[in-house]
Order: structure tokens, then C-alpha cells, then sequence
DNA sequence: TAAAATCCTTACACGCACTGTAAGTGGTCT
DNA sequence: AGACCACTTACAGTGCGTGTAAGGATTTTA
């Protein structure tokens, strides 16, 4: 069953929408704590969030951004604001989609089944620049085609994406392709990051790997 | 460089539009015989059409089911009858966005990069009803999760997929798995077949596999 | 500048998943 | 009942991914 969070101040609204949705089958959780709407949100990890722009502590704009910066969770904004600026700004966020109050029900609920549509299968994806890697089959979307990394470099480069633009320490890595850092042989790690350079540079990445001396790997946007 | 199919009967405002995109780095075709232009979309397979409502020949609806129908190509509607019956309409045929007339260059081009990034990496998915199947790596996307097919298993079902409903004879299958139909022992193509009955059975599957007696196999929604 | 430490490359052999072959079972049509 | 086709299962061969090992390259330290 697909999970919406809904975060919208006025009560009244918000029992409605989370009524409607109850109603086509879907499970509702509202964020009613408006100051730790992007920590809830995080921890639930819901399939769509329905977010109000106008919020009472922080705005809907910067609690988009907060959430498109930290996951992959769809984002419906909800506005009451008929503008063109609004639009954009939202677009620009990363927000999926926008809707103006008042809505009719079947339109949302249309723009609902289609956000969750288009994201079906892109739950286990990671997003990087000009890429996406499937993090169940480690499978590499790139320009249009698709590559499947062998395990232990998919692992990796998942291991860094979740880091991304920061040095990750190898034993970490270590844990994330055998499962303990308990001492495999370092050049195990070594040869398998070799190998996923020589795989990355066959590919038009504009992503590279570099090597902290002493302490670890990190993912950096190429030069 | 990303394609774009253009479909637009007013001429001036075909070439306006044509003008914009290609100052965007798009690169642009213009489909002007209206009475092939499924036919034209389908040989180009542009990264995105536009796609006028009201066309003299046919209605841009038509089209646009008979592409969706037929390829995954991202469609883009523009109708000048801002209403809410169209859009439903739209949607319901599987376009990915609309856009009202007249519009906004930056707005329409924010919807461009939008559908454009969306489908990143979609290239090569076939759509089937609750999953998607990745065509280069026959990576299979259902409920969520992600699982990957054996090639020759992936092989089978894309073929099958292609012709959803019809019955494949086997000589396909062969010449879709082993590059010709010259007669490889059919027996192969049993097993391979069986193997890839006991991969879908142990997924959430909404469709099976069926096999006419005598002449090949039928892919068709569960009962 | 030489030695030490760390990082990188290459070659090789092992193991596992996928594959075709083959033999045998089960169902369907005449 | 017999012929035909569809299905299942077991088995051995192959290829790719893997870790090991040895040695080269680069940076740091004395």
C-alpha cells in the first residue's frame, strides 16, 4: 500500500485531504509538528508528500529543498497562491508537482496516481549528477542507457554516493562489500575500486573517484 | 543531444517553437504530414513530442494513444481549450504533461526539462501493466523492488512484452534470443521458457504466460 | 636522496550462475 | 491407444566476477 504524508496547517483541510486518501485505499500519516516536518518525513520515508506551501514556522519552499536534498521522496506541493512565480520557484526545488487551492478532488487524486506512477521502480534508485544506479541490482542508468556494475562495485559506489562529496573511510567500505571490517585484505577494497574507475572512465561520467591518502575514497563532480 | 518531435499545425507557431528550442541545444524535427504522424513519431522516436490538441486530420488525442500504445515515448500535450476535461482526457491517455496556449517560454521549457530529466534512463523501459523492464540490462522494476533477469530470460519476456496480447510464434523468440531461427533444438526454447514461468511466479506478477499449442506463446493479464 | 609507507596495476586461478543438452514425464488431439 | 507437443528435471560446460599475490608507481618521512 503506497504511504502519503500530508503536512498542511489547517486542520480542516488536512482531515479532508487525509479522509479522501483513506478513502482510495492509500495509508495517510499527517506531520502535525510543524517544526520537525523534514526530520518526520525523513523517518517515515512516505511514497508522496503532499506539502503546504504556506506554513506557520518555516515555508513550504525551504522545507522542499531540506527534504529533495536528503532523499528521493516525491513532492506534491499544495498552493493557494495562483502565481507563475510560485510555479517556478517549486519547479526549480525539485518539487514533482503543484496543484492550487481550491483543487477539485478527481484532479488530485489524478496527479497523485501519476507522481506515484512515474516513481514506481525508482524507490531503490540513487540519483547523481547525469545518473541514477539502482540500488537493488546495482544497474547504472546513463545517458539514455543502462549498464549493470558487478556487485562489489555497485556496492561501492553506493557506499559513496550516500556520501556524497565526502571522504568515506575504507573500512566503511569494507563493511558495505563484505558486511565487517574485520580485516579483509585492504587491496580486496583496492582492486575492486580499481576495477569500478576502469568501468566508471568507460562511461560518460561527469563523476570521478579520488583517493584521500591515509584515510579514505570520496566522489567529487569532475573537473 | 536530446530530440524533440514537434506536431503543430499553425506553421508560425510551429516555427517559433522550433526557433526556441533549437537556441535551448535541442535538437528539433517538425512533423508536417499530419496524416502519418504516428507513423513518422514511431521511425524518429524522439526523446519527447509535442503535441497539438487540435490537428486537421486527426485529434492530437488519437495520436497520442496510438503512440503510448506503441512506444514509451514522453508526449507533451498543448491545447489552446484550457479545460479541465482536457486534461483529464490527457492524462488519462498517458501524456506525461500538458500546457495550456498561450504560454510562457520559460514555463514551457521548464515542463521540457522536466519531462526530459523524468524519463532519464527511461530510454530503454517497457512499460507493462504494475512493472517496467529495462531493455539494455533486463533489470526488472515491480512493487518497488528491482530484480535481474538472466539474459536469455529478459530476452524472452521483452519479445513478448513487444507484442503484448499476440501470440509470438517461436521462430521470433529464437531469432529474438539466439539471433536467428535457424533451428536451434526448440527444446531450448522450452527450458529457457520454463525457467523464466518459475522467475515470474516467484514475483509479484499481475500477467503470465500462455502458450498456443502448435504456434508460440502470448503474454496476458492474470485471472 | 634514500627508505618507508601508501596507493595502484596486472595476472592468475577458483567458484558460481547461466546455459544447452538430453532424457523422461505429462497432457492433448485424432 | 498412439502420436504429437508441451513441460520438467538433472547434468556438465562456459564465462564472468572474485580474491590472492606479486610487483610497480607515487607520495611521505627521515
Amino acid at each position: 500500500m503506497k504511504h502519503i504524508a500530508i503536512v498542511e496547517d489547517e486542520k480542516m483541510v488536512a482531515a479532508e485531504l487525509c479522509a479522501m486518501l483513506q478513502k482510495e485505499g492509500y495509508q495517510v500519516t499527517c506531520i502535525e509538528d510543524f517544526s520537525r516536518v523534514t526530520e518526520e518525513v525523513l523517518a517515515i520515508l512516505p511514497d508522496l508528500l503532499l506539502l503546504d506551501i504556506n506554513l506557520p514556522e518555516k515555508s513550504g519552499f525551504v522545507i522542499c529543498r531540506e527534504i529533495k536534498s536528503r532523499s528521493a521522496v516525491p513532492v506534491l506541493i499544495l498552493t493557494s497562491r495562483d502565481q507563475f512565480k510560485d510555479e517556478i520557484a517549486a519547479l526549480e526545488l525539485g518539487a514533482d508537482e503543484f496543484i492550487t487551492k481550491p483543487y477539485r478532488k478527481e484532479r488530485l487524486l489524478l496527479r497523485i496516481a501519476n507522481v506515484l506512477k512515474r516513481y514506481e521502480g525508482r524507490n531503490n534508485m540513487l540519483e547523481g549528477p547525469g545518473f541514477l544506479l539502482d540500488r537493488g541490482t546495482y544497474t547504472l542508468f546513463i545517458d539514455g542507457t543502462s549498464v549493470l556494475l558487478p556487485k562489489n562495485q555497485g556496492k561501492i559506489l553506493e557506499t559513496l554516493m550516500l556520501d556524497f562529496g565526502n571522504v568515506v573511510p575504507k573500512e566503511k567500505l569494507c563493511e558495505a562489500v563484505w558486511g565487517t571490517s574485520e580485516f579483509i585484505d585492504e587491496n580486496a577494497l583496492q582492486v575492486n575500486l580499481t576495477r569500478l574507475k576502469k568501468t566508471m572512465a568507460s562511461l560518460p561520467m561527469k563523476i570521478a573517484i579520488a583517493s584521500e591518502r591515509g584515510v579514505g575514497y570520496r566522489l567529487e563532480e569532475k573537473p
